[in-house]
DNA sequence: AAAATAAAAGATAAAAAACTCTTTTATTCC
DNA sequence: GGAATAAAAGAGTTTTTTATCTTTTATTTT
């Protein structure tokens, strides 16, 4: 469904904003532990982040990610289009080049139904609502 | 959402399905330009298809694959499992290894509903269905 | 039986995705 | 200002996916 970079930067978002709730921000090294990613890895997701404003960064001691109150806003959507891009949004189910209304393709319309609550789910999700989740400790994003 | 090899898999399939209701058989080739996939790729997805018995092949000149009729039964969920595997039926939208009713991930409960969609779109869409769909002209497959 | 045809199998190559390492730049603390 | 810290940037490497090329095997036609 998601590429790897765009699971571990949804998870890392997270995790930042969780940390961030408290007030403190949080270098990479503890967000690839907290998300079980490769560290470097999760360096180059998050300067990606950074630079699409999803997360904020600050360098030097005392320094990491954090993401700013009213980016708690953020939904999943918002995140999976930063790091895939939107094709969920448009691709065809078969990989048809041309699959519209006007020209569909067997599965078209069927399909623009799941996609459509799919679609929903992902913006109506946003982070700040995951950390109300989490802290209820009924939801978890744990790798164990 | 799926591989290329599924794609191409799923419009093989259903080209193969066509001819053989005209009670031929059709070559790799033909195949691959009227889904417009490379050539000795498709040769390697046919084979694999073969081997699972989606399609059944036939060596040597007037040779080439066909669809028997009690085939024309399967599924795209069918064709997804033998050359995407399961992961669309277990795997976590965010990848987590542990993600469960008992233990859910944030978005767990909203996503069983959109795949339980999911996969009853491709469980009950049939090879045979598509065939008529095709036939009636408001549908098509082709990459143009 | 020989020639022709077409899939099967095996081996290789190219591109993309996932992951790693090193150097540079910005910030803070002393 | 100098040392320490932590992200940014750049340059690899590895693995997986996608694609190509060549040889072998099975079948048919003559």
């Amino acid at each position: 469904m998601f590429s790897k970079s765009c699971e571990y930067a949804i998870k890392a978002v997270i995790c930042i904003s969780q940390k961030s709730r408290e007030g403190s921000r949080i270098g990479v090294k503890e967000v690839a532990k907290n998300i079980d990613a490769p560290e470097h890895f999760t360096a180059k997701i998050l300067q990606d982040l950074s630079r699409k404003n999803i997360v904020q960064s600050m360098k030097g001691p005392n320094g990491g990610f954090f993401v700013e109150k009213q980016d708690l806003k953020t939904s999943l959507a918002d995140i999976v289009k930063a790091i895939d891009g939107d094709k969920i949004y448009n691709e065809c189910v078969l990989g048809l080049k041309v699959c519209s209304q006007k020209n569909p393709c067997p599965v078209h319309n069927e399909y623009r139904e799941i996609k459509k609550n799919l679609i929903a789910m992902l913006e109506n999700n946003k982070i700040e609502h995951f950390n109300e989740m989490i802290d209820s400790g009924k939801y978890h994003l744990k790798m164990k």
